[in-house]
DNA sequence: TATGAACCTTCCCGCAACTGGAAGGTCAAC
DNA sequence: GTTGACCTTCCAGTTGCGGGAAGGTTCATA
């Protein structure tokens, strides 16, 4: 099947799809005319990726997901590792954008926000310890 | 001042400060050695950029804080959009994280984390719709 | 049979916001 | 005079693609 089959049955762009096989992530076959040939494993592969991309695994983790999920002798320990680890991460994240929230927020109550130059928002970014 | 001492004042690292200049975000004056010469002027914007940054704006939306912050005759309004743009994003993301924290904990607890093949993760990954 | 659209190919540039490093100039101390 | 810590510019790399050029292929239609 041609790349924009491919595209369209894992809901990855073809721009992405050349860019994965560049980074080494999927090997399709090539036609006679130098088309790229997906088979169903290629596109199993290719939704595997869009699915743990989207739950915000990076490219690499993805290959590590992916090299795990071919392994057939890997333990699901391993995996669990990885997940734990973007568990923790996105702990993280959140707990900084809360906490970015909040600043900003007590920021824009105090703004007037009227035709009056006077901004509590621009003397705290100039000013004080945020 | 050197940009090493404008780095540490500020806290931004030079490379950082160099960049700002090279995206037009400041004009240090320069000595006749060729070094950059920052005013106490410059520092106070090499820190409202690092605190304006460390808030989540991009550096677009610092170069319109900046020029906000330097129009005098500005009106708080002006800011306090961009502030209140800043802050739903902040709120989306957050939204996000938290819906993909979900799913990934909902995986890892599924998960036995043992050393045995099967895994709930890849499995989620490879075959449903996530 | 021609031709036009809709595919496909490779290649290279661009994004954000820096970071690292190379190659070289300057300055202050010993 | 030489060491070492500064400073300079420039170039390349990062992440994860997207845009677009220049060209080949395939298929339907006039």
């Amino acid at each position: 099947m041609n790349i924009g089959e491919a595209s369209e049955r894992s809901g990855l762009p073809s721009k992405t799809i050349r860019y994965y096989e560049d980074i080494g992530l999927i090997r399709p076959e090539r036609g006679g005319n130098g088309y790229r040939d997906y088979a169903a494993t290629d596109i199993h592969k290719l939704r595997f990726l869009q699915r743990s991309r989207g739950l915000g695994f990076s490219v690499e983790e993805c290959r590590q997901l992916l090299a795990l999920y071919e392994d057939k002798s890997r333990a699901s320990a391993d995996v669990k590792s990885i997940a734990e680890a973007k568990l923790s991460e996105i702990d993280r994240k959140i707990r900084e954008l809360t906490e970015l929230r909040h600043t900003l927020e007590h920021l824009v109550h105090a703004c007037h926000g009227n035709e009056r130059p006077d901004c509590p928002i621009l003397e705290e970014l100039s000013d004080s310890a945020a």
